[in-house]
DNA sequence: GACCAGGCACATC
DNA sequence: GATGTGCATGGT
């Protein structure tokens, strides 16, 4: 497996180059994002992004003050705007009152203790607290997604209904305990699923074609 | 017009 | 503990 996983990573970082991932401007947009993209292209994520900073909205202390509506408007485009408004509000009140609204004071806690109190937060689950942990505060923890799931299991090193905990465990056994390989490894998934391991797959020009046996079959996802 | 997108909380069994 | 459902916009 540890073989397995370093392989993939060369053949996609071959295909794409490094990815520079994640993007935003500042470490609260990368923990806003990471909530706005909850199930949702990032495009979409793009759109609200740019209202927030249009709107002056990129500040723990502006969500909280700006009210509901306003805040709801300004994520509509990100879809699921009544709940991730509510999110967000929750993560900004936890960063106000537990570190005084700064992203650097919530980075210097160990990694045990941040993981537990952002997955405390209501609307941020494993996912996004990895995200966060990883792109914003750069402590290394592999973050999992849909795409993880999908190409692992369709490549047949995992069952497709492998827990998240699980997954993050292997991804972390096999590599180096290091943020910038986990923040470029998780990229390099994102942008290998976004270009051709959708619901529907697109194996043909694919990086990581090379690595299935002859004749494996790629089941979409009708099909588990 | 159906299907899909980088989850999560909550209800129910 | 496992499984099902609501949440919603915008692109293909």
């Amino acid at each position: 497996m540890k073989r397995t996983l370093h392989r993939y990573y060369d053949l996609m970082v071959d295909h794409f180059g490094p990815t520079n991932w994640w993007p935003g401007d500042s470490d609260f947009e990368i923990a806003v994002g990471a909530i706005l993209t909850q199930n949702t292209a990032w495009r979409n994520v793009e759109k609200a992004l740019a209202n927030l900073t249009s709107e002056n909205l990129l500040s723990p202390r502006a969500i909280l003050d700006c009210g509901e509506a306003r805040l709801e408007m300004a994520l509509k485009p990100s879809g699921f705007f009544r709940v991730k408004a509510r999110r967000l509000t929750s993560f900004c009140a936890f960063l106000v009152e537990g570190y005084g609204g700064s992203m650097g004071r919530l980075a210097e806690q160990p990694l045990d203790t941040l993981r537990a109190e952002l997955l405390g937060v209501h609307g941020i689950g494993p996912e996004t607290a990895d995200d966060i942990i990883l792109y914003a505060c750069e402590q290394p923890v592999f973050v999992v997604d849909t795409y993880t799931r999908r190409i692992l299991s369709r490549h047949g090193h995992v069952r497709p209904e492998i827990g998240y905990e699980d997954l993050r465990a292997l991804f972390e056994k096999h590599l180096d305990k290091n943020v910038a390989l986990y923040k470029d490894y998780h990229g390099q998934i994102v942008r290998t699923g976004n270009t051709y391991c959708r619901a529907t797959p697109k194996c043909e020009s694919c990086p990581l074609a090379p690595t299935l046996r002859r004749g494996q079959p790629i089941l979409d996802d009708t099909q588990k």
